[in-house]
DNA sequence: GTTCCTGCAAAGCGTTTGCAAGATA
DNA sequence: TATCTTGCAAACGCTTTGCAGGAAC
């Protein structure tokens, strides 16, 4: 199934009306396999002629996280909110520091941790929210060179 | 030594001056003992019949945070940035989904977990961001019964 | 006396909202 | 046709900034 179809089922599953502007910001989430702002969205769909007002994209990604069909995050020292695609599979992030490049990692050490703290702290865990920050491959590389 | 001599002789050996706001904002972040927005600080103050502006309030977090004296956060679902004293502890949150209350918790999983993060994704990890999202003691109480 | 800090007012920026026109079902 | 979605313009809330007066060193 491509793209397109994928996103249209996922629309029509969540009684949402399929809109040309809804499937192309879920495209471009599918897409970026890593987190987007409403600006860079915008931007995306300008350089590819799609005209489109901003506060449409802030309604059309509040629409899908309420529906879960993406999930809104922030990260330190970033002032915009970022989109992503709800793939529904559990991971991390990386952020360069330098570069601001974001990875994702699908490994997750915190499954037991959460029965601990559980019990210790009688805090009911439903979730996490875990970044690591640090360098990428290529920002160490140059640093070393500078 | 009493929090004002601590908070005296931190700004002296940040080389910035001693003045009566910056002495009152870091220690209204010690008595916090959790992250505070500017806003709130505003109204500690306040109510501690101490004139300031929001302003100033902005300029001296973003200095004390320039310093280390104090860290930056930003949560999942909170506009604001938040504040806290920094304490050089290492430590994480639990965030009450219900109430929003914020809980230190100072032990840490994730030690061994960087160093295979660094090797395996040719990362290298600085520091690394971890909340437990959930549901606070009284707030499961509070929930059986309604 | 010099440098740094503060209050005030205004602006900046990301995001939200009201409303009328337009598209979807 | 009924309902939902969109564009536009304006407003909103948090944060930053310019500038002149004031405080710390």
């Amino acid at each position: 199934m491509d793209n397109t179809s994928r996103v249209t089922t996922a629309l029509r599953e969540c009684h949402l009306k399929v809109t040309k502007h809804r499937v192309n910001v879920l495209k471009i989430l599918i897409r970026a396999q890593k987190p987007l702002s409403a600006d860079a969205i915008y931007h995306l769909l300008m350089t590819d002629r799609q005209s489109i007002d901003l506060s449409t994209i802030y309604r059309i990604l509040e629409t899908l996280a309420e529906k879960e069909l993406v999930i809104k995050v922030t990260f330190e020292n970033e002032v915009k909110n970022l989109y992503e695609y709800n793939h529904q599979i559990h991971h991390h992030f990386l952020i360069c520091l330098s570069c601001n490049q974001i990875t994702k990692v699908e490994s997750c050490p915190l499954r037991d941790y959460e029965e601990l703290v559980s019990e210790k702290m009688k805090f009911r865990v439903i979730g996490h929210k875990l970044e690591f920050y640090g360098y990428c491959e290529d920002c160490q590389k140059k640093q070393k060179y500078s």
